[in-house]
DNA sequence: AATCTCTTTAGAATAATTCTAATCTATTGA
DNA sequence: TCAATAGATTAGAATTATTCTAAAGAGATT
């Protein structure tokens, strides 16, 4: 019988292939390192840098390809709050965020918390795929 | 008696000095593409474009300075909804969008329409700077 | 008009992201 | 098990939006 691969592998592998993704050993290992402590917010670089510390080896196109892969295969939601880099969100239940322009750094607020109401219908043709809301914050 | 400038670039040239900006030539000519016409929603690019449509003759570097510089005056206010580029938009009031992610663009919401309630309080020491709502709308 | 400070500009530089085309690897079928 | 194949990874080049630089230009003030 060959080695086994352990548990969080193992985990790591049938996610991917829930996801209709190739179980590859640098989306298995950042499958590990995104999802391996509860939610986060990454962007490619800071992915990247981790995985780099990590010791495991992945080229930053690799990282690009991976968490936009993972956005479209609804692993990540990807969170737009600033205008120089995209952040992905491990969380990709509802919720929205609190954005601390100053860290550049965003915290969850829970979906239950805050409720938009009065949206307009949108545009003829058009339906509403999501509300995003950032709640903006800085020292005071 | 010298020519006088017409009317709209003397509302220009007010607007910028209480502003605290040097009413220059081609601030002018930017305030009046800008405010000439109702509410807009612009990007330095497509600004850029709509000055050489119109003879008026600005580099890039000075549409990014003068946006730039509009956003901190209070003239403009700056939306993020896309990673990849920034948008500038001439109603300064309390209102959100509707962002159409086919096309790439931005429609007013009021904001007398739309509500958000449940924002918990801030991290110690942060204060709520702007709440962005973003309505996503997708061909249906 | 002289001076000073602020502004504009072309083009170089930067930063995030995407592309390319060559190499590698997981999967599949024999 | 192994070769064939479709898909994945990679380094580095390319692209895109934006910012920087430093030199020339133009309002403002005297």
């Amino acid at each position: 019988m060959a080695r086994a691969r352990n548990n969080r592998s193992l985990d790591a592998a049938a996610t991917l292939r829930t996801a209709g993704l190739r179980p590859t050993r640098q989306r298995i290992e950042l499958v590990g390192l995104l999802f391996g402590a509860g939610d986060r917010h990454m962007t490619a670089e800071s992915l990247h840098a981790e995985a780099a510390r990590a010791g495991v080896q992945v080229s930053l196109a690799t990282v690009y390809n991976t968490l936009h892969q993972f956005t479209e295969s609804g692993l990540l939601r990807q969170v737009v709050v600033d205008a120089a880099r995209s952040y992905f969100d491990t969380n990709t239940g509802d919720h929205q965020h609190f954005f601390i322009e100053d860290a550049g750094t965003l915290i969850d607020i829970p979906g239950e918390n805050i409720a938009v109401a009065g949206v307009p219908a949108p545009p003829k043709g058009m339906s509403v795929d999501r509300i995003d809301v950032v709640v903006r914050v800085k020292r005071s």
